[in-house]
DNA sequence: GTCCAGGCTTCAA
DNA sequence: TTGAAGCATGGA
């Protein structure tokens, strides 16, 4: 169920809110926009409020709300509502992955605790960027460097530079907006997907385990990112990524006094979720981030 | 001042 | 294959 309405806005509304004239509403059953987009899984998006959210998208300034079963969009121009439904996963039935987290007693009450919690279908290369900056960073700096990289490259918070314009530029530039060592991580990554754009695209159409083996290839890409890649940019719903807080968890729930690598964490997820994994390990994520689980 | 953050690369054993 | 050192930065 899809409305589109396209006027100019009174503002008794949010600063932020003043420019928009397209207002568009859908309709989002079994979707928290909230947990969504504070689980760690995309940094270009601000929080206005509880439920509402600003950022860049379809390459206009749009913000996203919430109201019970209604997602409520506004933009300059009106947007695509099959690419909204597209980038919020809308589409996907969250059954099978409620199922699996009903059915851990370890993980009883995450999935009611956090419904509606989906995953972001991002664009490709700026996952692949975000993640690689993110390496060893929090999630506060991590959102600062992307604004650095939109504002230093594209003059806006709109759109996230392409890889074509960071491998012009140099590792300097990038240190300088505050990537440390990653500066040259990401240059190098940037350099090697503007000069084979088809072998960066074709990654989208390859299984888990070959388009995994493609995406360890880039620099400042390891174990752990490469499953964030494969996950938020590429939609391999297999992908366990195991950072610190999924250890921590995985450990806690699973492992206890038994000896565990980050590496057989995520066998274990993969193992144990399957085709869920992906979505498990954000609701984990999720959960151990927010105190849901006593793992500290 | 130390510790930590959605870790990776390099090098040695 | 595994383990350890080194790496930028800013908030707690």
């Amino acid at each position: 169920m899809t409305s589109i309405a396209s006027h100019p806005r009174v503002s008794g509304d949010r600063a932020a809110l003043i420019s928009a004239s397209a207002e568009m509403t859908l309709h989002a059953e079994l979707f928290d926009l909230e947990s969504t987009m504070d689980s760690g899984q995309v940094f270009g998006f601000r929080k206005i409020s509880a439920q509402c959210y600003e950022g860049g998208f379809g390459g206009q300034r749009t913000v996203f709300s919430q109201e019970g079963p209604v997602l409520r969009i506004r933009s300059e121009e009106p947007v695509d509502p099959a690419a909204v439904r597209r980038f919020f996963d809308l589409d996907r039935d969250l059954d099978p992955i409620h199922a699996c987290l009903d059915a851990d007693e370890s993980l009883a009450g995450l999935s009611a605790r956090f419904r509606g919690l989906r995953i972001l279908k991002q664009d490709a290369w700026e996952a692949t960027a975000c993640f690689i900056i993110s390496a060893n960073n929090n999630v506060k700096r991590i959102q600062h460097i992307w604004r650095n990289l939109c504002q230093g490259y594209c003059g806006s918070l709109i759109s996230f530079p392409t890889p074509e314009a960071i491998a012009a530029s140099n590792a300097g530039v990038l240190r300088r907006m505050g990537l440390g060592y990653r500066a040259p991580y990401l240059f190098e990554t940037a350099k090697a997907v503007a000069q084979n754009r088809a072998s960066f695209e074709e990654i989208h159409t390859l299984d888990y385990a070959s388009a995994r083996g493609r995406v360890l290839e880039f620099k400042g890409v390891g174990d752990k990112v490469a499953e964030c890649v494969l996950l938020y940019g590429f939609g391999k719903q297999e992908a366990f990524p195991v950072d610190v807080w999924i250890f921590r968890a995985i450990k806690k729930l699973y492992f206890r006094r038994r000896r565990l690598t980050p590496k057989k964490a995520r066998e274990f997820g993969q193992k144990r979720w399957g085709a869920s994994a992906g979505y498990v390990q954000q609701h984990l994520f999720h959960g151990a981030r927010t105190g849901f689980f006593d793992i500290i």
